[in-house]
DNA sequence: CCAGGGCGCTTAACCGGATAAGTGACCCGA
DNA sequence: TCGGGTCACTTATCCGGTTAAGCGCCCTGG
């Protein structure tokens, strides 16, 4: 069992102090160049690597970050999105060598008193925030709290924190004129929670939208995303009198759900109902007829997410709080509509 | 933005020195009941959560685990066993205050490399591997680093770490003569891969059960885990001349896949072909038929782990190195079979 | 020839806890 | 009445880094 080496070590086996081995080893002036390389050798040599209390102590920083996921294990488990997006997260994170610490809660105010945890014992120089809201608790709180916070999702009115986000708007409108343009007049929509931002952004814009397309109807039902849900929603509106052409899933798995319950149905699929999924996870690709779907890049979208949340730490110290910086929005290329086999034409 | 507090601003709140404050928030004796309740009385009110890094200097541990995942995004994010076992571990650890650390790696020298900075820098307690393979370097590599460890999967032969795993092969009977009873006698199997330990398991279970049975065919094909794969090799099954009756898959993923193969191909299921997933998530009653699978508890299994990692990380500095809670191995309940639409006897 | 200044390194304090050792005050028994 | 033990708390040190301050030494200019 190899032994913990330390700057100690370090120094006395080149003779010099621990000062002069922390000026070496963090590159800055104090040292000669000669003995920074002799240093430099000896900790290369010994195996050196900094022990991470001791550095976080002095610099009062984690060199980590946070992610709280309000989603039971069940829904973590079967939608892709997380997975994906802490994959992205994590590539961005550890490049610049910073750790992930994950946490799952039940509730909002377990989320808030985790973050306020991570704060108070410095367990994390910041936290990514996702499935941001409507009017969302959680933004004012680590505001508040000072804990450095980016939102996966917006966009935002009177952010106090920087937000990384996307058009969803444009998506829909495009999804809607497709199936219009495909004969469809009777849709329907499977959205998702009600209470989460992207979903009222999508609310408003398939209902403008239909405004201004002669539409016979466009109902949409909330639901929780599971496919249960997704399933009895899709079993309801297939079974009205005048049932809708085409549906529209705000997640892949809905919408494989609502496809078996049409193949349950005896439904052909696209000749009698067309389907599309937000979110083009290879869960799409795997069906029969392959799902039309819209693709976005989720693991870049966790990149820039986490990228965003690192600037904004190192900026935190060093700069005077900037109203520019903090409230610093990018926007991600939208979804993009991905024809596959589970969309077609309305027969005459 | 609220101020930090530390135990020096409770000492001097309640008039006593730092090392009464750290004895009676402890629990420890050296201060009168009267004090200590009056220190834990102001520790609250100030809102007092100890800086995680000043502790862990001290008492050397990070009160965090890590896990390192060897996967693609995609996989990671389409397998819902990954993150219903995370959700598991995690319920573990925060119930005993304990922080997760995630990292995903790209090759095993990358992996073997985080652990050893996870170790030298003390991110972290332990470690729990995951994907544990038929010869895993990781098994000796930690276990001579002298990092508390769990395997995830087993049974190890000559461990030198504890493994919390559940028998394999009992389940790959059961599925073959459940299969057999239906009358199937060409049966194929879709397996993960081939590196795998459990993948091992089962070739060998599934070899020994069909030679006691007197199967026409038995053919095994190892895969990826991927859908993409999945429907390829489903495609080559079951376009051969003497096509199986019966597949088993060993994710459910690719039996999905599978599923949507034999859909194009016009198949009927089960009457043409009965199909069998392993790993009963949310994925398999979607499908139209629902997937005859098999189940397990998989929250359960990775809050097991964490349990074991935890009291090896406990047991750790307080005994001797003792071999037998080392190679402590835990067994769970096997999967169960869980019969749906997907499975029908052979037609006559 | 000496004051002044920069270089190169050491010293020591500090971060915020844990904890061994030290110190009165008090009680008890001989 | 006094030594010894216990209790309740303080003091000081340590964990392993970072970093301000201090301190010789050599070089340079007047």
């Amino acid at each position: 069992m190899t032994r913990r080496v330390t700057i100690a070590d370090i120094a006395a086996a080149a003779g010099v102090s621990k000062g002069a081995v922390s000026y070496a080893l963090n590159g800055r002036p104090g040292v000669s160049e000669a003995t920074r390389g002799k240093i430099l050798a000896i900790a290369a040599e010994m195996g050196f690597v900094p022990n991470r209390a001791a550095r976080s102590l002095s610099v009062s920083s984690a060199q980590a970050v946070g992610i709280a996921l309000r989603r039971s294990a069940r829904t973590l488990g079967i939608e892709p999105y997380f997975m994906e997006l802490i994959s992205g997260i994590e590539a961005t994170l550890s490049a610049g060598s910073f750790g992930l610490t994950l946490q799952i809660v039940g509730t909002v105010e377990e989320e808030l008193e985790v973050y306020r945890r991570w704060w108070a014992e410095r367990r994390v120089d910041g936290v990514l925030l996702c499935d941001v809201g409507t009017s969302d608790r959680r933004l004012d709180f680590v505001a508040d709290l000072g804990l450095p916070a980016v939102a996966v999702g917006g966009p935002i009115e009177g952010a106090r924190l920087p937000a990384v986000w996307h058009d969803d708007a444009e998506p829909c409108r495009d999804i809607l004129e497709y199936l219009y343009a495909l004969g469809h007049r009777r849709v329907a929509r499977v959205a998702g929670l009600p209470r989460l931002l992207h979903t009222s952004i999508r609310d408003t814009a398939y209902a403008e939208t239909a405004a201004g397309l002669d539409l016979e109807s466009m109902v949409t039902f909330h639901s929780d995303y599971t496919g249960e849900q997704g399933a009895q929603i899709t079993r309801r509106l297939l079974s009205s009198a005048r049932r809708p052409t085409a549906i529209i899933y705000d997640n892949d798995v809905m919408a494989v759900a609502g496809l078996g319950v049409a193949h349950e149905l005896g439904l052909e699929i696209p000749e009698q109902l067309s389907v599309v999924a937000w979110d083009d996870s290879p869960l799409c690709r795997l069906t029969h007829p392959a799902l039309t779907s819209l693709a976005r890049d989720i693991p870049a979208y966790g990149s820039k997410s986490a990228e965003v949340l690192m600037s904004l730490i190192s900026a935190d110290g060093t700069e005077p709080p900037n109203a520019a910086v903090r409230t610093f929005s990018v926007q991600c290329r939208p979804a993009q509509l991905s024809p596959r086999g589970s969309t077609g034409p309305v027969p005459a």
